[in-house]
DNA sequence: GTCTATAATTCGATAGAC
DNA sequence: GTCTATCGAATTATAGAC
């Protein structure tokens, strides 16, 4: 008898073994500082599994790094608590999974790694600027969804990429609370 | 007769061209992807020169990556436009001179370069933790601090680092007064 | 499906001639 | 003071045995 053709156990947990190792090593260390090897010792597989795997380290990188904030949808939400639900959300996406979500591989990769950085900004557009459209005058939408990334991505920065002390250090519900308070005011256009 | 002991022209002059062609390749492509030969070939010297003038590829980061945000005395302003003036003197800085003042240098390295990273965060503690601490109650210095920066790195990735086009095109003073009202408010703890 | 062995580059850094 | 030549280590990726 062949063996099943459509599912290789085997193969597909050395696979998952692979990207796991992969969105850790490159969440901790960055595009840049993560080698094949170090990937494949934490997998405890080969090395030269992970480009029979994968087909070379960009496109392994390419595969675990499609960040999705699966945001609410903000029109169903009280346009108030807009700012607020937006940090939330943000944070849960951040410090949920472990990994999580692919965001953190984006910020650390992005600043030396241009594909990284222009998925990142994929992202934002793709996702943030939507959310933030609905809620005020189109004609300054970009504006306001810049700037809410603005101050979205420094949080991701000093908090989990610089690891600032006092912003570690921030109770999530202050964060909330504080910053939400800002992208509420970015999102809605407060200003004018 | 011997050249003169106290300065050596040539020398002076090499050195020079090797920090200014680091300063700019640091910036553009960060720390990791940056290589001696590179730098040595915008510079116009070889290789071996580098090393031979600065010791280690190391050692050359770090004398090139030594920001100074040369804050303004921020108890000499109106203290309900010290928003506006952080982020004013914030943008001069990145915008100002060429490869502005070492800060997006760090900036870009801090990512995936450990000794970046603490040296960006060393620089936030020394200079804008002491201005904010200044203009508010000394207990929650750290928190608003932490706030401020988180905002202004947030504006500098966006800008300068992703360049996210909304952000891009935002003109100086739509960032000094929108960004500005929010600085104002983190820095001052308006919220508690 | 997995591993050993190694090719082909590229890196930072060194030695020494001139 | 500058360059040529090169070392030794590390990298991604490949070829082929089992």
């Amino acid at each position: 008898m062949t063996p099943e053709r459509r599912s290789t156990p085997k193969s597909l947990k050395t696979r998952e073994a692979i990207e796991t190792a992969a969105r850790e090593l490159f969440t901790i260390n960055g595009f840049d500082r993560t080698t094949v090897r170090d990937i494949a010792a934490r997998a405890r597989i080969d090395a030269s599994m992970i480009i029979r795997y994968f087909g070379s380290k960009d496109a392994l990188f390419a595969r675990v790094a499609m960040p999705d904030l699966e945001l609410p949808d903000l029109a169903a939400v009280d346009p108030q608590t807009i700012g607020e639900t937006l940090v939330r959300h943000f944070l849960e996406q951040w410090e949920g999974e472990p990994a999580g979500g692919g965001l953190p591989i984006l910020l650390r990769s992005a600043a030396s790694n241009p594909e990284a950085a222009e998925r990142l900004a994929e992202m934002f557009r793709a996702q943030v600027f939507p959310a933030v459209a609905r809620v005020g005058s189109p004609e300054t939408a970009p504006m306001r969804a810049g700037l809410v990334a603005s101050q979205l991505l420094g949080l991701a920065m000093t908090r989990y990429v610089l690891r600032l002390p006092p912003v570690v250090a921030l109770p999530r519900d202050v964060i909330i609370r504080e910053v939400g308070e800002t992208v509420q005011r970015y999102a809605t256009g407060g200003a004018g």
